[in-house]
DNA sequence: GGCAGCTTATA
DNA sequence: ATAAGCTGC
């Protein structure tokens, strides 16, 4: 319905909830009334390879939930499916735009996009405002003195804290008070099926993650104990805020939860500041490797076949509810990579595939980290032995037992598609070639 | 400019 | 015990 009083939009992204929404506090305190929206983006859509991808159902919930608590304030969720340069050409046309609220999104696609929509919205003489929601300390706030980016993680994790007040930079921004402030509508929900997806059979973690780590410090590395807070997804798509979370692992005795947090602004910084990582290595003579580069190989890692059983657990797991435990994301990732000599680039693109918790900057950060092209990444000469990590971090075999029911005898397993020792001598002598190259 | 220190290890 | 180099101050 045209309006004649000018409004407020506020774009939903990457941060699906009502409560502790910086962007969102911002638009509904401005006074001026609020639409709410979000975009199917059908570039981002043609990219996903699944017709029931658990991304796209988790979304379509967050914003059924999103809409049903926007009608409790008489008001609803615009929910379009269209380019977003359309989607906001048709809203210049229809409405009388003041300004364009949303929350920073430092992917470069986002990026790109983003600087499309500011020029249009400025050209219609709208303001696009955006504010910082899905980090705690973003690109530019953690620098070294001479105001370069870090690259190693413990001093930038050192400055972080140091520059950390609680009160300020933990604060939750109290949206509810401005509630009455939602512009009145009553839009309808689409369907998923009209924007071309099926509903995932994943099922998604809940949000008492409190419980979880109770004992984090002694149960984090260990598969086969939810030890995990297992927000990664909660924080991929906004439906917790990051402030809430920092706060408790601030308050604990242990920062080992916190430090965690802090690596994903770290990897979301390191990002933002070497987009180019998404395709090369950090540390260029790493794209002198050769890589084997075996398809079929490469389906044995992918259905979790390699003879490896701890490999082959975590890719199921995988397979089975989009989340692997991060111990084993390592172990499968140093394994696709050292042992079978695939690029590590393919690893990646599969588990942005199958991971409810994608995150570009993480996952990107994570696969070099294991290759040892990663900025601050192991050493090229360190070496997981899948059968060492087992005695480590699985020694009774409760996580294989659970994710490969068929192996009951270690020694009677499927024959492993490569040898340890062979594949790592390989490995080693590909890195001293590639890293002494000229 | 010198030196401490570097997420998650292996043989 | 190892083992390469480089970041950060």
């Amino acid at each position: 319905m045209p309006n004649n009083d000018s409004i407020n939009i506020f774009w939903f992204r990457r941060d699906l909830r009502l409560e502790d929404n910086a962007g969102l506090y911002h638009a509904l305190k401005s006074g001026v009334p609020t639409l709410p929206i979000f975009i199917f983006d059908p570039e981002i859509l043609s990219k996903l390879v699944d017709q029931d991808d658990s991304r796209l159902t988790f979304i379509y919930n967050s914003l059924t939930t999103l809409n049903d608590e926007l009608k409790k304030q008489g008001s609803s969720l615009l929910i379009l499916h269209k380019k977003p340069t359309d989607a906001f050409s048709d809203l210049i046309r229809n409405y009388k735009l003041d300004t364009v609220y949303t929350n920073s999104d430092y992917e470069p696609y986002a990026k790109d996009r983003d600087t499309a929509i500011q020029k249009l919205l400025k050209d219609n003489s709208i303001e696009f405002k955006e504010f910082k929601d899905q980090v705690i300390f973003e690109k530019d706030e953690i620098l070294k003195d001479s105001k370069e980016p870090y690259t190693v993680f413990t001093p930038y994790k050192n400055k972080w804290l140091d520059q950390l007040k609680p009160a300020f930079h933990l604060k939750s921004y109290p949206t509810e008070k401005y509630f009455d402030n939602f512009h009145r509508s009553d839009f309808p929900v689409p369907t998923l099926e009209s924007i071309g997806f099926t509903y995932s059979k994943i099922k998604f973690p809940s949000i008492d993650y409190q419980q979880r780590i109770q004992d984090y410090a002694n149960t984090r590395d260990i598969p086969s104990v939810d030890g995990t807070s297992r927000m990664s997804v909660h924080l991929r798509f906004g439906t917790v805020s990051i402030r809430e979370l920092a706060r408790y692992g601030h308050s604990l005795k242990d920062d080992k939860w916190l430090s965690e947090l802090i690596w994903r602004d770290f990897y979301a910084m390191i990002l933002w500041h070497f987009p180019q990582t998404i395709h090369e290595s950090f540390k260029k003579p790493y794209d002198n490797i050769t890589w084997r580069n075996n398809e079929d190989e490469f389906k044995a890692w992918c259905s979790g076949n390699t003879g490896y059983p701890i490999v082959d657990a975590g890719m199921r797991q995988l397979n089975a509810i989009g989340w692997m435990h991060n111990r084993v994301r390592m172990i499968t990732a140093s394994f696709l990579s050292k042992h079978l000599l695939i690029d590590w680039r393919w690893g990646e693109a599969y588990f942005a595939r199958k991971l409810i918790d994608y995150d570009m900057a993480s996952n990107i950060g994570g696969w070099q980290w294991a290759v040892g092209s990663g900025n601050d990444a192991a050493p090229y000469f360190r070496i997981f032995s899948p059968d060492l990590q087992t005695k480590k971090f699985d020694p009774q075999l409760k996580y294989i037992k659970q994710w490969v029911p068929e192996f009951t005898d270690p020694f009677k397993y499927t024959k492993p598609i490569v040898d340890h020792k062979f594949a790592r001598d390989r490995i080693l002598k590909e890195f001293k070639h590639a890293l002494s190259a000229p």
